[in-house]
DNA sequence: AATCGTCACAACCGCCGCCTA
DNA sequence: TTAGGCGGCGGTTGTGACGAT
């Protein structure tokens, strides 16, 4: 952002000191927040909280529009894709939540964290090993991403062969296919392993997916019964 | 209907590196 | 050169929503 709030001249000793609001952020506060940014500028952040007039401190304001407030925000569901390549970019970076973030056009670092803390390590925990393990690394790499790209064929196949937003939902396609477009480059891109690889690691364990899916619609529930089993059976997973 | 447990997500905290005076 | 302020990042916590009992 080009302009920022160094004009500003409206401080006081009673700003100086005055009690600093904590929790969740209000309408009337967003409101002011999106207002002075729209006019100033974003940066320059605990100024900005002090001539904006909100009293909250320059880093709650910040992490307020970084997180919520900005327009291209996506907010929604992470989509398979995006499973995809936060999975993989997760495998070659660790936590680096921001530079992972980067690469989900409208995911912020925290959504990204929070995907990985709630979904993620919450499989990790039913699997009763370390999220930083090999076993689950493995389980990730061999079944989890593989998975997730037939479910990405899968519903590109569906996409191309329907006609009627109705039977889809015109939005999720629609969605679905940007993503994958996205995905595919940067996925295809990497170093170690892309869709082929993965999808070749699929077939080699010989799973019947397909059925699988049709006999569970287990959608965002990524691990079902059969998983578990099929984890045990392959990775020595103690359950 | 009430209570409890779990989940998802927004927000805060502490640390670190960079910049500037 | 250095000290202080600031912004960015990753870890953690608080809380509302929701489902199970």
């Amino acid at each position: 952002m080009d302009v920022k709030p160094r004009d500003c001249v409206h401080q006081s000793n009673e700003d100086d000191h005055m009690e600093l609001r904590r929790g969740p952020w209000t309408v009337e506060e967003d409101f002011k927040l999106i207002e002075y940014i729209a006019t100033h500028g974003e940066g320059r952040w605990n100024s900005l909280a002090r001539c904006a007039g909100l009293k909250r401190t320059g880093k709650s304001c910040r992490l307020r529009w970084l997180n919520y407030l900005r327009p291209d925000v996506r907010r929604g569901n992470i989509t398979l894709e995006e499973q995809l390549l936060i999975l993989e970019l997760h495998s070659r970076w660790g936590n680096r939540w921001s530079k992972i973030a980067q690469h989900l056009p409208g995911r912020t670092d925290n959504e990204i964290k929070n995907y990985w803390r709630t979904r993620v390590q919450k499989h990790a925990k039913q699997l009763k090993c370390d999220v930083n393990s090999k076993q689950f690394k493995d389980a990730m790499r061999y079944l989890w991403m593989p998975r997730l790209v037939e479910r990405i064929q899968a519903a590109a196949a569906t996409a191309s062969y329907t006609t009627s937003d109705d039977q889809l939902g015109g939005a999720q396609v629609t969605s679905s296919s940007y993503a994958l477009e996205n995905s595919s480059t940067t996925v295809a891109s990497s170093d170690s392993f892309g869709t082929r690889e993965l999808s070749g690691n699929y077939y080699n364990h010989n799973m019947d997916f397909q059925s699988l899916e049709q006999n569970n619609p287990w959608l965002d529930n990524l691990f079902n019964a059969e998983d578990f089993y099929f984890l045990q059976q392959q990775f020595n997973f103690n359950m």
